[in-house]
DNA sequence: CATGAATGAGGATTCATTCAT
DNA sequence: CATGAATGAATCCTCATTCAT
């Protein structure tokens, strides 16, 4: 009898491997060594699931979206209003709560860094990216509109929630000390709630 | 009659280029061969005025730290109020300018990704955005009072602040195409100048 | 009721998938997994019919063997004179025609490189080659006693004949565009009767 | 005082190095560590003087190129008619003599080998076999014309006589004890020779 | 100070072979 | 017989660092 394919699972304990190591040692000091030693797995085999360690990152950028998606959509699912919602995905990237992971944050630091230079990483990860604003985008217009603002300059309102998110990830991972406790989430919600309140009615 | 050491001059010429192969390359991938072509020096002359590859980088660390410091002090001395000190703070983190340098923003980011895992690298980085993030409180203040509000949270906006202006690093660096064209300064001294309007007087 | 054993099927379906990989990327690039691709089989059942790498390609020397034996076979089978067959045995190594199979040309340039340096191979490789010189031996006395000329050194020519048809081997796989279309067989036969025309009479 | 640059010492024990090692074990077989421990050199210095393996291939058939020519021009300078300038080509290919070395053939018959499936190898194998052709070419025209024979065909008697040269080469790496002894230069010679004489005269 | 060759410890990747199912 | 996951040794290549000149 055929044996059963179980790449599917061991592909997942890789790419959660490899965020675990990266996350201590970044991306150059994830090696294949460390990973399968974190995956408790022979070196071999992770070239045998995956072709080579960049397929690897990637595969985790997809398991990171799909992580960020989810808590957003966890949090979404019980909120009733514009306002709600938009904290949802605010809450979603930067509470710490019992779904907090803090190796997801430090691996997406690294992640980032290296799509600077390596061409296939930082295609997916910027289509990454480009999902996550344009969702937020969606959820700002709802809030602009249930608030009665003009929706002016949301692409620039977009970047900047996203430029404060990144550097949060940043920030926490490698200058936490210099940080206030639980800042992020309220601080960005603040911001962006006295942003409409000033913004002209329309 | 004893020869004029070159020293200075030669660290500088090693960490610049540590600084503009990294920008495209990552610290990884900043080979010391990499960075004596780029000099335009030999491999072993690098080693005699470093002891390791690490000592280049906290020299960048503290050159990019005195260029930053330059852009603001530049910028501030003409500035008459609060107001135009933040502003000049802000732009010389974020504005596009003549004095802009690109390869400076990358380094950085691929800095920041270091110090998560590399002792000696994060007290530096630390060091230099506590004295950033020093200096932004002072000016702050400043600016609360001159606008007679009261200066609350204060941490957490330099925070908040600080976060942005990392954030656009990174962003600028990784996604650049998702981003306005020169939106970062100006947005950020928009939110600001909103959340201080909204602050209760005193 | 008891399975019929497939095992020789199977054998062949390997054998022959080593020859179509191996003249493509040589043995040491005929990885068992190209294979068991090119045979559309699993990895596994490789090694449950053939102990090792090697033993294919013994097992290929015979089967290349046994397929210029058939070529040279089908074409004497209508030859009535030592001309003939002599000509048949050329032209069954070096004509191309309905029955060439460029694929097992390149395979035995492959292999006699690997004889050079693996005694396994070279034994039967060595013993193929034996074979194939003591039947040209044979054919050619026969041709020389047609032409009522005296048989001398009949083992140089031998090894030289056979060294032609290697040559052409060789440079047909590397070098094909150096070579003039269909020269090879045509030459031979032509060098091979003007040799003898010039021999001696008995 | 800079160190004198050694450069081409080092590469030339290198390549030479790899034909010892490629004549016993092939390329495959033929490991920067075994190419290291022949030359008395530590395994990373063969990638400091080589970017890669195929490097030293390449720059191995160059070296045997200017050998093989090096003995054709010692002998032909010696020549005095176009019969003795034609037996030194063969010569300087197939005779075992105070200059011979029969690393340099088993090497060139793996080099022929590899040539099949790596275009760089490829393209300079055949650029050597092109120049050797075109050389010999001109040699048989002179021979011809010495003679007083027509030069037809001579693209299939240049193309025939490498075969044959090829051929021994492989045979007498893969095969040597089916070879007459020292065979091979004389019969190539009576052949030609019987060929010219049996040519229609102008 | 300067040069560039030399070293050797990794690190990614490949692959024949084994084996549980 | 068949499957394909698993193993681990072997190999190429990189690179920080050293050092003789």
């Amino acid at each position: 009898m055929a044996r059963r394919s179980n790449t599917d699972e061991r592909r997942g304990q890789i790419v959660a491997a490899l965020q675990a190591v990266m996350a201590k040692a970044g991306y150059a000091g994830a090696t294949i060594a460390a990973i399968a030693r974190h995956a408790e797995l022979a070196p071999g085999l992770v070239h045998y699931h995956f072709k080579d360690k960049r397929e690897i990152l990637v595969a985790l950028v997809d398991s990171l979206a799909g992580y960020a998606r989810q808590r957003y959509e966890s949090r979404a699912a019980a909120a009733q209003t514009a306002e709600q919602r938009l904290q949802a995905y605010i809450a979603a990237h930067l509470a710490y709560g019992s779904d907090a992971q803090p190796d997801a944050v430090a691996a997406w630091v690294m992640i980032g860094e290296q799509s600077a230079h390596d061409p296939d990483v930082r295609e997916v990860y910027q289509a990454v990216l480009a999902a996550q604003m344009k969702l937020l985008k969606g959820l700002l217009r709802q809030r602009f509109a249930e608030r009665g603002r003009r929706a002016r300059g949301l692409d620039a309102l977009v970047a900047g929630i996203t430029c404060f998110i990144q550097g949060a990830f940043t920030l926490s991972t490698t200058a936490r000390p210099l940080l206030p406790t639980a800042f992020a989430a309220p601080t960005l919600i603040d911001w962006v709630e006295r942003y409409i309140d000033t913004q002209e009615e329309r």
